[in-house]
DNA sequence: AGTTGGGCTGCAGTAACTGG
DNA sequence: CCAGTTACTGCAGCCCAACT
């Protein structure tokens, strides 16, 4: 006896998946089983899941909070230390610190520092809060080691550390453009969000971006090949410069320039030769002529993303540009949010298989792809019409910071709020409420007391933790 | 550092389908 | 009817990261 997978079990798998992802291939079976007395071996499930593109990672899942959501104790410190991320505070104050605790592993103090500058700008008592398990998880951990802290804050109480933070200043200097070098001597800017392509280095500094958030994203583009951006700002049919850096993409990158707020060099990374995939959105209200499918669209199919669910398909396309008569083909990707609906959004691709993958990292990124489209519009509009004030969050990092006790550490978490204020706007973070859930491949994070505009900025500076990215609602 | 839960992969075995 | 093909099962073994 066997059980044929037909494609209205196929759907009932990915229900089961969709409604309940922690319950895994082996749980899905059972479900199958208990529920729809149909008998599946997980292979089968696994097959059924692969062939939507759904992969999940290998090995043991966090079992605290996975996939369900929990409430936060602390939610702001949570926003805070994604935001950090950004310019490597605790990183840096813990590289600093290691000499003072040979009795801790990196990672252990890195979590012990986060823990106490948390506890200390909070206003409950710092014995009682350090126990809670809801505020434990929002900041990185699942169990409080007393012996550990003790032995830290006794460490700190004797030396008495400054530290030097110049490193972190650094870190924090606006970056406008990435500047690619490619390996016939012809070169592309893209903002430092990658929002998109420049003809030269970009300078509204709504797209600009702290250096160590833009180094540590061009590092993942070199590791996983791929360069994903928001949108091209292509009018009528597709531009010759997004052509042109497409080109220089095929034929390898030489070099990458990090250029500061006035175009200036702040660092450059050579790179052997590194061919990038790459998947670019567009709007197809805007983007419309010059474009010859070259085969018949399939259906559209659905996906799952952290934000809405989408419905897409996928044609082989030419893409001709105007005045230069060139053409390229590309994998195109149509995107719309209803079944009886124009394609309201498109993502241009040199992979022809297996681009689901690719599709759900970009929506990943950019869940509310055509929102931010406009909005950014709006931005480059205004832009030549406004005046907007330079920003240079490093000033507001001191030179030198001093712990002689954990009330000391407080000073972190203040001063990581006055940088996400210039940024986000004032809030209050240690009475913010909230609750994390993790998802398949993001962290969803509520919130009912964010004002709108807010989670669209924190949204659009692409925040992630442990690498998953993180999503505000 | 060892244990463990959970996903992925490969493979032999087999039921069901297909076409001559 | 039979040989070949396709599709699913059920293992074993591997890998990986959380947990302890």
């Amino acid at each position: 006896m066997r059980t044929k997978v037909t494609a209205h079990i196929k759907r009932i798998i990915l229900r089961l998946y969709a409604s309940k992802p922690y319950l895994g291939v082996r749980g899905i079976a059972i479900a199958l089983k208990e529920s729809y007395r149909c008998v599946l071996s997980k292979s089968a499930i696994s097959t059924v899941l692969r062939s939507r593109g759904i992969r999940t990672r290998a090995g043991r899942k966090d079992g605290y909070s996975r996939y369900q959501r929990a409430a936060i104790k602390g939610f702001g410190f949570l926003l805070l230390s994604c935001f950090d991320a950004r310019i490597g505070i605790f990183e840096h104050i813990a590289k600093e610190l290691r000499v003072y605790m040979p009795k801790l592993s990196y990672g252990v103090l890195a979590r012990i520092i986060r823990l106490v500058s948390c506890a200390a700008a909070s206003d409950e008592d710092f014995e009682r809060i350090v126990r809670d398990g809801s505020f434990l998880r929002g900041v990185g951990l699942h169990a409080y080691s007393s012996r550990e802290v003790s032995y830290f804050l006794k460490r700190i109480e004797e030396y008495k550390p400054a530290i030097n933070c110049q490193q972190v200043r650094d870190n924090a200097r606006l970056v406008s453009t990435v500047k690619f070098y490619f390996e016939d001597g012809t070169s592309g800017y893209c903002d430092a969000k990658f929002s998109t392509l420049w003809d030269a280095p970009c300078t509204i500094n709504h797209f600009f971006e702290p250096f160590q958030h833009t180094l540590a994203r061009v590092e993942h583009i070199l590791s996983c090949k791929l360069l994903m951006l928001s949108y091209t700002k292509s009018f009528d049919s597709l531009s010759a410069a997004v052509m042109r850096f497409i080109d220089g993409l095929g034929l390898g990158i030489k070099a990458i320039e990090f250029l500061g707020d006035r175009g200036q060099r702040i660092e450059r990374k050579t790179c052997a030769g590194v061919r990038l995939s790459f998947c670019i959105g567009y709007y197809p209200k805007i983007l419309n002529k010059g474009i010859f499918f070259l085969e018949k669209a399939k259906r559209f199919r659905r996906i799952r993303t952290a934000g809405a669910d989408v419905m897409y398909t996928a044609v082989s396309t030419r893409f001709v540009q105007e005045k230069t008569k060139r053409g390229i083909i590309l994998n195109n990707v149509l995107l719309k949010r209803r079944e009886r609906m124009l394609p309201a959004w498109g993502m241009l691709t040199d992979k022809k298989e297996r681009y689901e993958t690719y599709l759900s990292r970009y929506l990943a990124m950019w869940p509310s792809m055509e929102d931010t489209f406009k909005d950014e519009m709006k931005i480059i509009e205004r832009f030549f019409v406004t005046e907007t004030p330079d920003r240079h969050p490093e000033k507001l990092i001191p030179e030198k910071m001093v712990f002689e006790s954990k009330e000391d550490f407080s000073k972190i978490v203040v001063l990581l709020s006055a940088l996400a204020k210039e940024e986000f706007g004032a809030l209050d973070y240690g009475g913010l409420e909230g609750s994390v859930r993790r998802t398949r491949d993001a962290y969803m994070l509520y919130s009912r007391l964010i004002p709108v505009p807010m989670k669209k900025a924190f949204n659009g500076a692409g925040f992630s933790i442990e690498g998953k990215r993180a999503l505000l609602v």
